[in-house]
DNA sequence: TAATAAAAAAGAATTTTATTCTATATTTGA
DNA sequence: TCAAATATAGAATAAAATTCTTTTTTATTA
């Protein structure tokens, strides 16, 4: 009886899907042709496997990454924050307000030393104490707040290690 | 005497650029027409803009964004690194080093209770317990390491809140 | 405020790319 | 080795990006 591969084969991918997904990454505005030709290949094929690794949600989006000084963000800040009590109906209720915040552009429930790791983006330094004071430390159930101000941006996200 | 309005203008944004901006970020691959219509322009000046942005660095780069898990990549962690010795050498050794590791996707010298936060990918705990012992601990100049497990992603990067 | 240079936008034409379609080659499991 | 499934090639079409010329709007200064 045949067993049709497509189903076995779902989800997987080979050395060229690969391929494919880090040159998107490194470039998110490269051409299936161009694509095609690094890879020995024509477009249609490349067309399709990029459908394909759209569609199976490999590749989530695609996005403009900004100049975040140039857009008047001067300030990156680290925050880890410690809650009181921790309950999941504290638990989402915290991470329920924090998402309301545009300064905040990352939040991560950690296991370790504190609660949450979230990432802040501020204008400048009054912009960020505005948002500490009146937003952040005025939720309830915060216990402890340690800011971490980025200097340097040693490395900042250029691809996935795809194993 | 004339003076040139463009010289005066160079790298200011204006309403239209911000709305540019934002839906790029939302969605690189958004087309000039699109844009165009949501704006209630025509395609000439949303072209020029874009390329405007992107010439003068407001846009650095287009990307594809890829789900970590589907690629592999089971485990996000943080870890607060804090060095020994902090003289400008050290500092310039750890992080030409630290860019060396792919599981290594974002590392930031930050000015708080710890020297350096690095964010890390990794296929599973065991992989991840042989980076931290076989590579970052490996590092001379390296006085503690604390790493917290990422549960889950509350938010992750929408767009920047430009002001 | 009128004159006018500069800038921005519109509209049309052209080039390039994405997408679709059909044909061919390759791979895979019995 | 055969037949089905899959992947790729090559050509045709559709859509988008890009360029070019013209028109409109904005801003400066006399």
């Amino acid at each position: 009886m045949w067993i049709k591969k497509a189903f076995l084969q779902k989800n997987i991918m080979d050395k060229t899907d690969r391929s494919i997904l880090l040159l998107l990454q490194k470039d998110g505005k490269i051409t299936i042709k161009e694509i095609a030709e690094r890879l020995n290949l024509t477009t249609t094929p490349i067309f399709e496997r990029v459908k394909k690794l759209e569609k199976e949600g490999y590749i989530k989006s695609y996005k403009a990454i900004l100049d975040r000084k140039k857009a008047g963000l001067q300030l990156m800040v680290f925050c880890n924050v410690t809650l009181n009590l921790h309950q999941t109906d504290y638990l989402k209720k915290f991470e329920k307000d924090i998402q309301q915040f545009p300064e905040v552009v990352e939040c991560y429930h950690v296991a370790g030393m504190f609660d949450y790791l979230i990432k802040i983006y501020a204008e400048n330094m009054e912009r960020y104490q505005d948002f500490l004071s009146n937003k952040l430390a005025s939720l309830e159930n915060i216990s402890k707040v340690q800011s971490s101000f980025v200097m340097t941006e040693v490395k900042d996200f250029s691809y996935l290690p795809i194993p």
